[in-house]
Formats: C-alpha cells, sequence, structure tokens
DNA sequence: ATAATTTCCGTGACCGGTTACGAAAAACTG
DNA sequence: CAGTTTTTCGTAACCGGTCACGGAAATTAT
C-alpha cells in the first residue's frame, strides 16, 4: 500500500475554476491555436495558482507517448555517459530513464522500454555487433540511435574513427623512431579494441616492423581499466618481451601500466613510452601527463541525442552515420626511445 | 508526428485469444488469487505468446504508481552515484530516471517528477540544506531518501560520519609526528567540506597545534576535483606557507596536488604527505599509492535505495538516519615527516 | 435432491487526459 | 439586417488498464 501522494489538481479541476470546459484547458495545454486569447491566458492563470501538472499516464494513454528517452548502456558501466546525454535530454524537454543491461537482458530491456512507451532509445553498447533488422525488430519501433562507431550498420550512430585514432597513435610512435610497440586493450569482442587491435597489426606490418606484445583484458570500468593496464605490464615483463611503447585503450588503463612500470623501476617515458586513447581528466594530472587521442565525447553526445531527437519527430527520417575524427594531443608520456 | 510504434496487444486481445474476459486477465497479470489455476497458465501462455507487455500509461492512470524511481542529483556531476544505485532499483523491479538539478531548478524538477507519478526519489545534494517540512512539501509527497549526511534532518538518509572520517586522517597524520597539516577541500557551503573543515580546525587546536593553511574550490566533478587539488598546492607554494602534510577532500584532488608537487620538485611522502579520502580505484594506482579514507558507497547505495523501497511500500515508514563509519586505509602516501 | 457455500469470472464504471464533431457566438458580407 | 463565414468552445467517446460488484458454476452440506 503505497503511501497517499498528493492528489493532483486535474483538467476537469483547473475548467471548473476558470469557467471553461476541459476541452479548452487541454487545448490550452497544448498550444492549440483554436482559443481565444484572453481565455487562454485565464486558464493558464488558474493552472499557475492551483499548481497544476498534467498528469504523464493520463497523457500516455492517449497520445502513446512518454516524453522519456532510455539510455541503454550495455556491457559496460562507466558512469561519464550518462551526465552528458542527460543534459541534452534535458534541454529537448524529455526526461532520462537509464539502464544497463546484458547481451542476454537486451531484449527484456527493451520490452519494458516499450511498454514504457519511450520515445527513443540512446544506445551504448560497444560490444554489440546485431544485424540491422534484428535490432530494429527488438526495438517495438522506437527510434534508436547507437552512440558508437559500427561500421557495418546502417542505422544512425555517431562514432569516432579508430583506425583514424590508431594511426594517429602508432604513426607518433613510429616518428619517434619506436620499433616495438606493445599494445595493451580490451577484449577483442568489443568493437573499438578489435578495430585499433587490426589498425595496430596492420600499421605495423605495413611499415615492415613486428607488431609488438599484445595484451587484453577487461576495461568495463575505470577500476578494471586500471586493472587491465597493470597486469599488461606486469605480463610483459615476466614473459620478457621487449617493447619500448605500449598503446593502452585508455586513460585509466595507462595509469595502470604506469603504475606497473614505475613498481618494476622503469621510468616513462625515458624506459618506456606510453599512448593513450580518450583524453580524459585525469591524462594531464598523471606523471607525466600523457600524450593520448582527444576523443570528444560531448560532441559525441551531443550529435547522438540530436540525431535521436529528429527522429522521434521526423516519420521519414533519413538515418545517418557520423564518423568524428579525433586528435592527438601530445604531451609527454611519450619520447623518443634511448 | 512520431514515428510510428508497433500496436501492441492489449488485455482485451489477450482475453479474446485466451477465452476469457479482459477482467480475468488483469487478475492473473496481478496475480490475484481468485483465477483457476488452469486458466492462469491459459492466459499466461497467451500473453507469451503475442508478447504482451501491459502499457504503462494505462496503469499509471488507474494505480496512481509508476514503478519508476528517480534519482536526482543536485550540485555536482559524479557520473559514479547513477549506476549503482540503478542496479538496486532494478532488482527490485522499477526503472531509474536520472535528473540533475540546481537549487533553482529543483522545484521543477520535483514537479515534473510528481507529474510522471514517480513512486520514490533518492536525492544526492551534498549542498542542500533544505528544513525537513519545506523539503516534504516540495515532493508532493513521494518518498525521498537522501545519499547524504543530512545531521540537522529528521527525514531518511545514509550517510558517513564525516567528523569521524577527519579524526581518521588528522589523527593518522599526527600520529606520524606531523604537526602543520593543511587542508583542500570544497567550498564550505557543501555539507561535507563544512562538517571536516570544522572537525579539522578543531582537532588541530585541541591538540594544540596550529591549523595549517587552508585551501577550498570546486570539487563537482573528476576535473574540476584535480584542478582544485592542483591549484591548492600552487597556492600554497606561493604564499610561502609551510606545511608537512595535506589532507585533500577526495582521490582526485589528491591526484591534483601530487601534480602540482611533483612540478614543484617536492616528492610525496617525502617531503610531504598526502591523506585523502573516498578511497577511488585509482588510490591504490597513483605514485606512491594514497593513504585515504574508505567509504563503502557501496553499502550506502544498496542502504538508501533499500530504505527508499521500504518507505514505498510501507505507508507509516518510520524514518531513520543511518550513519556509517568509514575506515582509513593506510597506503604509503602518508609518512612521518623528515 | 435441494440448499448453502465457495470459487471463479464477466461487467461496468472510472482514472485524466486527447481529439473529432458540431453548436453557439462573433465577425464579416452584401 | 438577414445570411454566411469564422472563431471559439462544450460534449462524447476513447486510450488500456484496475477494481468492486454480483452472478454462474462448482463444491459441499443437509
Amino acid at each position: 500500500m503505497p503511501k497517499q501522494k498528493d492528489k493532483r489538481p486535474t483538467i476537469r479541476d483547473v475548467a471548473r475554476q476558470a469557467g471553461v470546459s476541459y476541452g479548452t484547458v487541454s487545448r490550452v495545454l497544448n498550444s492549440h491555436p483554436e482559443v481565444a486569447a484572453d481565455t487562454r491566458v485565464r486558464v493558464q492563470r488558474v493552472m499557475e495558482k492551483m499548481g497544476y501538472q498534467s498528469n504523464l499516464g493520463a497523457r500516455m494513454l492517449t497520445t502513446n507517448r512518454s516524453n522519456l528517452i532510455e539510455i541503454i548502456v550495455m556491457d559496460v558501466h562507466f558512469g561519464i555517459v550518462l551526465p552528458r546525454m542527460a543534459q541534452y535530454i534535458d534541454a529537448a524537454g524529455y526526461s532520462t530513464l537509464y539502464a544497463e543491461c546484458t547481451l542476454e537482458t537486451f531484449a527484456h530491456t527493451l520490452n519494458t522500454a516499450a511498454a514504457r512507451l519511450v520515445d527513443g532509445i540512446l544506445l551504448y553498447a560497444p560490444k554489440l555487433q546485431m544485424p540491422d533488422d534484428e535490432l530494429l525488430s527488438s526495438c517495438h519501433g522506437i527510434p534508436i540511435v547507437r552512440r558508437d562507431y559500427v561500421l557495418d550498420s546502417k542505422l544512425t550512430w555517431v562514432g569516432f574513427n579508430q583506425e583514424h585514432a590508431t594511426r594517429l597513435v602508432v604513426q607518433h610512435l613510429i616518428d619517434l623512431g619506436h620499433q616495438q610497440i606493445a599494445e595493451i586493450t580490451g577484449s577483442l569482442n568489443f568493437i573499438n579494441p578489435r578495430l585499433r587491435h587490426d589498425a595496430w597489426f596492420n600499421l605495423m606490418k605495413t611499415q615492415g616492423l613486428e607488431p609488438g606484445p599484445s595484451y587484453t583484458g577487461d576495461y568495463s570500468t575505470f577500476a578494471r581499466a586500471m586493472k587491465t593496464g597493470y597486469m599488461g605490464v606486469c605480463e610483459f615483463l615476466k614473459r620478457g618481451e621487449s617493447f619500448t611503447a605500449i598503446m593502452t585503450v585508455n586513460d585509466y588503463a595507462a595509469m595502470g601500466a604506469l603504475s606497473a612500470l614505475h613498481e618494476h623501476g622503469l621510468r616513462v617515458p625515458d624506459d618506456v613510452s606510453i599512448v593513450s586513447f580518450d583524453d580524459d581528466a585525469i591524462a594531464s594530472y598523471l606523471i607525466p601527463p600523457l600524450t593520448t587521442v582527444y576523443f570528444d565525447f560531448d560532441i559525441q553526445n551531443k550529435l547522438a541525442s540530436q540525431f535521436l531527437l529528429e527522429q522521434i519527430d521526423d516519420p521519414d527520417y533519413k538515418h545517418h552515420q557520423h564518423v568524428l575524427i579525433p586528435d592527438l594531443v601530445i604531451r609527454q608520456s611519450a619520447q623518443p626511445p634511448r
């Protein structure tokens, strides 16, 4: 038995107070033109005075819309994604639902989203590779935008060119004179680690260099990414691999690597150079400050939400795949090898 | 004009298919006892087959409940809070709404929450000091739990004993032999920084020591906390303050401080000791690993959600204020002064 | 076999909005 | 000023559930 919530005034209460019919109040609510200017303000004043707020349940029932946008995050737990998105969603007058899921619970999550009459879905699923038609049919017709780099999808997505990002890193290291470039990355069934791994491998090969050792680990939280970075270095050293530079999957992994290298008496960048991805805020506060690839997540979030909102409003929306181009931010963690 | 969403089967569609009345389907849905076992399974099978999901809008309209819990975060932008909470909310069969706000937009946020028939609110507002009755009246009768340490509130909250936390830090440093203990903390109109500042000040005084220099700055995002830590140290050094230890508001501030000290040629812990709060995952990967106060946020989140759920179900719920006791995690950033 | 219970289920009213329809009032026409 | 058009607004039906009420069927008692 839920605690008694306030009984909120309804449109009929407002109508009575304002001396009009509930239909008129509804028209005022939806700013229909067919209502006289003075009655409009009269009704608005009464709504104001009574603290009227239209009941979402009732509105959902008739309009089949909820004014809700759901952010679904799959397989990872970066709290970061959310607030930045929510800001744009709020600004457009929607509220933000948040759900985390895995591949197994994905269908269920989408079902409840449909039952909630969610108006749109922002999907961040860096591991999900699902054919368009399957994804669409799971969505029950709810517009969806992916905040990922999904080359094989014709649906709307916004992502960063990972091949280019990798090239920035590898080329920078090669230009500095590195020949033995190791890699610490995420599990290769994640999209980005896979693309970067392949790009790294091919770039090395085409330059006539042997790809250095590679370590993959969990990077689905910051804590795990740090651990992966740490373990990667330990593993390399234990195996006696030789390398003069490491490319890490993100700045937190770099932080872990830094820590492990330090423990083993190796100096960065004197003994080993590190270049990573993301340019998270921590990058410039690490010792040494990290050379890293800057992904403008703000733009990504903004575009993803914007595309979703457009898609919600426009019944014959043309899907676009938007590729963002990252930049390299050169700080001090990568220097010529000794 | 929104894109055509799937037309979902209704309770009457299911009834027709199953050869019963819609009332019976409703009873099955809500697992009322007055329905024969075999018709129950028959209806369930049909629901299954048709992929029936009850329409939330309709349900909200009649029950005045939404199965939605809203997390409201005020004045800060730590994405971290959310996912941990959401997990417990999900487990209880609710969905999570997320909203950020400021003091100005707080009332509006609560109004839309009420319009959405939100069943409960988890409030994380480390700056908000609002009398109980005012807070309650803003809430339109929606149960609310604060994930904060709010000594002056009789409503339900879950927080960490900040005075104790501070004592752990200060006493540890004093025990190591430090006498000049500086503080880098957040703006003092935040609850925790204020409490810690006062505790630090009083502890020093009662031990006959002069409180060291104090710097306050923005710590409402990780990036800003790092900057505050960095600027704090720079400021101390510029002013020629003397100190042998610093207490920082959180691990990210400590990281910023570490970076600034390093730039000025000061070693941690050789020249300066650092102790901070939170025991974020980064603490053990910093160089040196941080001595820091461990707050078990997992417990906090769990209890906060649990109390909220209890409050939602129990009409005459007795508010409780739950105080959690933090521990000190000793690593290497604090050592006796030279 | 009939009456008294008990079990199960169909019906109708309602929740608070939206919207199509049409009527009344106002404004315009000649 | 009657006739026509336009503006404004009231009414009813509906969205898809919930729930109280009461009747039919099944069960038990007499």
